[in-house]
DNA sequence: ACTTTAAACGGACCTCGGTCCGGATCGTAA
DNA sequence: TTACGATCCGGACCGAGGTCCGTTTAAAGT
């Protein structure tokens, strides 16, 4: 039973309502994992078994293994349930994520220097470019297979929180600049996609993309490392 | 008959070779546009046939209705000759925009300053990311809808040529550093999907998106605009 | 315990991208 | 002009994502 609490956000019923922005965990605020809507004891004994089947898919086929159909059949439970449950195969593959994204989450905003408060801001953003890039890699596929069609991927709170985030370090560096829009190529240089690029089609090190983060934090800040 | 020259790379026969980096349009040379394999009479005819009917398509439809199987119908050949020849859908919508993307380069690469050679590297750049700003938004649907899976987005030869010029400039600029790497969060910037986010879920105005680019580049410059 | 109702369930069904392969066609060389 | 091989064509076929709706069930009220 793993992944028991995750991303507790309810969708509507089941014709979703067209284009209202569906309510989503409030990422922003490191909602309790264990909050809100609290489905019925039903949906969530199902919601459980379907992300523990999917992670099962996952270890043992890959990504590309986790078919909605078979994690249906994993589970034990019907196609209509996966998609009532996490609205599409994005819905899916995030709440698989939206473990480790917490976690980061709280790495950043309540935990111990340089990633959480008590650091230098510029000193905050890098570690937490490092950390990120960390955390992306570990779990390339599935963060490569989670990204939603293009239209989605900014609105997306997992990303927004990430946006916040850097906006607010920018803030505290340079309160003159647009720091709203300046955090987006800051973000960019961590998207799955590029660095399964730069890693796997380009075959750079890592120390390379680490070193790159913290040149270009130093160059849009106008700041330098400490060490 | 519009775009009739467009793309004229050919694709292997059908059963595409596995992985074999299928032979694309040296965008980076400026190919003229009517040369390479040169088809057979037969399938240039389809081929042309077949852009017509997508771009017919989309004017009344928009990109959502651009189906394989409606462009097919709609350009009176089977179904499997759109495969064969654009590849995937993908493969299609990018032909679509391989005009304007041919343009672009050709401006930027031997066109008049401050966006062709004449001007100082860095109002090069400053000028180049307002041309594909204003490339991109003329056309944001399509470009949208033709951001391939995240896995090809990089390695596709369009977006090689786009880095390779934003890579030339910056070394001119700043010599020592990591500019390959460097020039991936400028050209991050200029991806539709954040172009998209900002416009038309942010409701950010061009000007300030121009305004971002501008100053991005001299951050990571470390330049002024001259004006 | 019994009723009631909103919520959840399941799986048939639809669409669309992508593949396959037997048959038609083009271009060329004799 | 004819014959031949490479190329192309077409549409049946498949798999996967996503939707629908009649049925079941949890849980709150009486």
């Amino acid at each position: 039973m793993l992944y028991a609490g995750f991303m507790s956000a309810t969708l509507p019923p089941f014709p979703r309502p067209p284009q209202e922005p569906v309510d989503e965990p409030e990422l922003l605020q490191l909602g309790s994992p264990e909050d809100s809507p609290c489905l019925r004891a039903d949906a969530a004994r199902n919601r459980a078994r379907l992300l523990d089947a999917a992670s099962r898919l996952i270890a043992e086929h890959g990504v590309a293994g986790v078919t909605m159909e078979a994690v249906a059949a994993a589970a034990q439970v019907g196609k209509g349930t996966v998609f009532r449950r996490f609205g599409d195969r994005t819905g899916l593959l995030m709440a698989l994520l939206d473990h480790s994204s917490r976690t980061l989450q709280a790495d950043f905003m309540g935990g111990p220097p340089p990633l959480g408060p008590g650091a230098p801001a510029d000193e905050r953003l890098r570690a937490f470019g490092v950390a990120v890039l960390y955390r992306l890699v570990e779990q390339l596929d599935l963060h490569l297979a989670a990204q939603s069609d293009p239209t989605r991927r900014f609105a997306h709170p997992s990303y927004r929180a990430l946006h916040t985030h850097v906006t607010i370090l920018l803030r505290q560096i340079a309160p003159d600049a647009d720091c709203e829009l300046l955090a987006q190529p800051l973000l960019s240089y961590l998207d799955p996609a590029l660095i399964h690029h730069l890693v796997r089609q380009c075959g750079m090190p890592m120390e390379r993309l680490e070193a790159g983060w913290v040149d270009l934090v130093s160059r849009v800040t106008g700041t330098a490392p400490s060490c």
